[in-house]
DNA sequence: TTTGCAATAACACTTTCGGGTTATTTCTTA
DNA sequence: TAAGAAATAACCCGAAAGTGTTATTGCAAA
């Protein structure tokens, strides 16, 4: 037996989920709830294997939800039921635990599949989320280059490291001038004047690793 | 008619799929190869919809192979076909541009269902592959979080935007020797000597955004 | 072959950092 | 309520960092 718990403040949808279930072997229905207030005391009454979670509900939203279902019990898996496919509210879902992430507009089957999946250790998604997924994985070669040479990227990747100039003038065996020099133009290309900023872009366009 | 090329270098298995797809409706093999040697060739004379890729093949892998396909026609679904399910593969098949990600030990039907998922714009993965991909979204807590307190987050991540010493304290409204007292304190707990080292282990352990 | 860029180096000078010390206020917790 | 963080602030001082200028060498493209 797979206890589901649902939230979802949409009670017409609530109930239908909860009927599917009800007629579906192998499950039982442990709680339906409009918003995640109390949701730390209904898990731990109704001890569920998976609750379906909408995001867009009053008082206590699914995202916060999410983060604390998984913070109390990390063994309880949570599905994500929602009409959003922005992949603003999808990565955050992602990042907070959640199990599986299934759009409302797909069919009631695909939602009972999930629900089995999920308790199998699965994780379903979506064809169209599961396309976001992979593409966020999907490094663009867009990254600009800004025109810097081999020898300042070189430079660059060990201020990256957090080194000193002079510890980079060592390790490259020229001198500090030179050193000075090089991040001299750096700082141009990039726009930037300190080594703390010319970091921060560093990594944010992944000009280094 | 759904054209489909297939790279495996088993030639029992790469026989088995070619004749799945024959008495599919829907589905035209265009070519089968052992390896990606000649895959740019290949790919303008057959002018596939999707190919299905195996990762371990002679001479010129499937990691090579997607890599060269996606460069030259995005408009191309790769789907891998594959035994491996260890992440390193896996997610260097991701950043490549792989399209979906199916298991061997998955059934055939699923691989036919794959293929027309990934012809549709879907992502279609094993499930032990989605959880996976999941997990690396998931931001495990086990980030260390050096015990700082909330206003040293705030001042480490103004460091980070690469904003100076005197920028911070004008954007915090405190004076700036309180900024340098705030900064010392942080480079006591990250055990580091310096902004841009700051910076940098701040990029890598995530402290910041 | 000359022009131009990349890499190297040195010197001077100002600004910013980073460390040490000390002190007040506020808020939480034992 | 007393102890203890946390945030605030000031002062000193030496060490880095950042800017400007000038110059030499080597290599590649025009």
């Amino acid at each position: 037996m797979t206890k589901v718990s649902i939230y979802e403040d949409n009670l017409r949808l609530s109930e239908l989920v909860m009927m599917m279930l009800e007629n579906t072997e192998g499950f039982e229905v442990t709680g339906v709830h409009q918003n995640c207030l109390n949701v730390l005391d209904d898990i731990s009454k109704e001890q569920p294997d998976v609750i379906v979670m909408d995001i867009d509900m009053p008082e206590v939203n699914g995202l916060d939800g999410v983060l604390q279902v998984k913070q109390a019990n990390k063994g309880i898996k949570v599905l994500m039921h929602t009409v959003f496919d922005d992949d603003k509210r999808l990565f955050e879902c992602l990042k907070r635990g959640a199990d599986g992430y299934i759009l409302k507009r797909d069919s009631a089957t695909m939602l009972i599949q999930a629900i089995k999946d999920v308790q199998n250790g699965g994780a379903p998604m979506s064809p169209a989320i599961a396309r976001q997924v992979l593409q966020a994985f999907h490094q663009t070669e867009s990254t600009k280059e800004y025109d810097l040479t081999e020898r300042e990227r070189e430079i660059l990747q060990l201020l990256s490291y957090g080194n000193s100039y002079k510890l980079i003038a060592a390790s490259t065996k020229i001198s500090i001038e030179t050193v000075r020099r090089h991040l001299q133009n750096i700082y141009q290309k990039l726009h930037v004047q300190s080594a703390t900023e010319a970091v921060s872009k560093a990594f944010r366009e992944k000009l280094v690793k």
